[in-house]
DNA sequence: CTTTCAGCCTGGGCGC
DNA sequence: TGCGCCCAGGCTGAAA
């Protein structure tokens, strides 16, 4: 489920619940994590849960106050959800796809993913847990500081704004819905975006990006929110799994074909 | 450096 | 019912 907006929704919405609680125990139940940390958390209180780049991440105080700050990111790739569980809600017997549980003390958190695919880990510090792309709801990110990025690069755009190492956040459905609202063709090499078409990319990331935290991200079938509940962008979307369907824009048939094994769809008379 | 591609894992949906 | 494909909001690492 996770691309940005998914991403922020989470942290969002666990921000409230699990801020302020004390970690009481941490319950690893797939060993496929890898994740044996458990100690270093237990005792612990959260600061707050926000999201880094892909990650939602809970900031841990240490608890006499002298250690330094603790990070515990989990990546939801493709579907994992964590939900927060309160007090009196039911138990977790019987759920397969559980993976793991942080006990807090009114409630809990618990990590559910499917297809196995999310990490959890530790930061030592705020710095280590940047990501090396950009952040592209940040103030500063604009035609030039994208222009910077994509300079000299020959990648098709569309598998360009997929590479968390320039910017963080854009997955595969974003990234289609993304250049359909800026009119830009898929397939055009990055680098052959004038200045005009990097404003309008910009731009267009951001509005597309904070439309979707609005309505709290994209639910197909695995995405949930934090409460167990499901994400309403679906019906936003444009171009994302509506190939043969005529374009709201001009009716033209939306088209999907595949870039570096990720299908993409598009306008072929809207994007240029 | 690039680009491609198998692989990680567990399904759902389709055609036969 | 079953089998074999293809598909899926992500990302890595090996190979060419």
């Amino acid at each position: 489920m996770p691309e940005l907006p998914e991403v922020e929704t989470v942290a969002r919405q666990l921000d409230p619940l699990a801020g302020r609680q004390l970690i009481r125990g941490v319950e690893i139940l797939d060993p496929l994590l890898g994740f044996s940390e458990e100690e270093r958390l237990r005792g612990r209180r959260i600061s707050r849960v926000r999201r880094i780049g892909k990650e939602v991440v809970f900031q841990l105080e240490d608890p006499k106050g002298k250690a330094a700050e603790l990070l515990l990111a989990v990546h939801l790739r493709m579907t994992g959800r964590l939900i927060y569980q309160g007090e009196t809600d039911g138990s977790d017997r019987g759920d397969k796809y559980l993976r793991a549980v942080l006990e807090l003390e009114q409630g809990k958190v618990r990590f559910h993913d499917m297809r196995r695919f999310g990490t959890m880990k530790l930061y030592e510090s705020e710095a280590e847990a940047q990501p090396a792309g950009a952040e592209p709801l940040d103030r500063g990110f604009n035609a030039a500081s994208i222009g910077e990025l994509i300079r000299g690069s020959s990648m098709e755009i569309k598998v360009w704004l997929l590479r968390q190492d320039r910017i963080c956040g854009i997955g595969n459905i974003y990234a289609s819905e993304i250049l359909h609202d800026c009119g830009i063709d898929p397939f055009r090499p990055a680098s052959s975006l004038n200045d005009a078409e990097l404003g309008l990319l910009a731009a267009s990331t951001k509005k597309i990006l904070r439309k979707a935290i609005k309505h709290c991200g994209t639910t197909f079938s695995d995405f949930q929110n934090a409460n167990g509940e499901v994400g309403g962008y679906q019906k936003y979307l444009r171009v994302y799994q509506h190939s043969g369907e005529g374009c709201r824009h001009c009716g033209t048939e939306i088209l999907r074909a595949v870039q570096a094994q990720r299908s993409t769809f598009w306008c072929p008379a809207c994007q240029r």
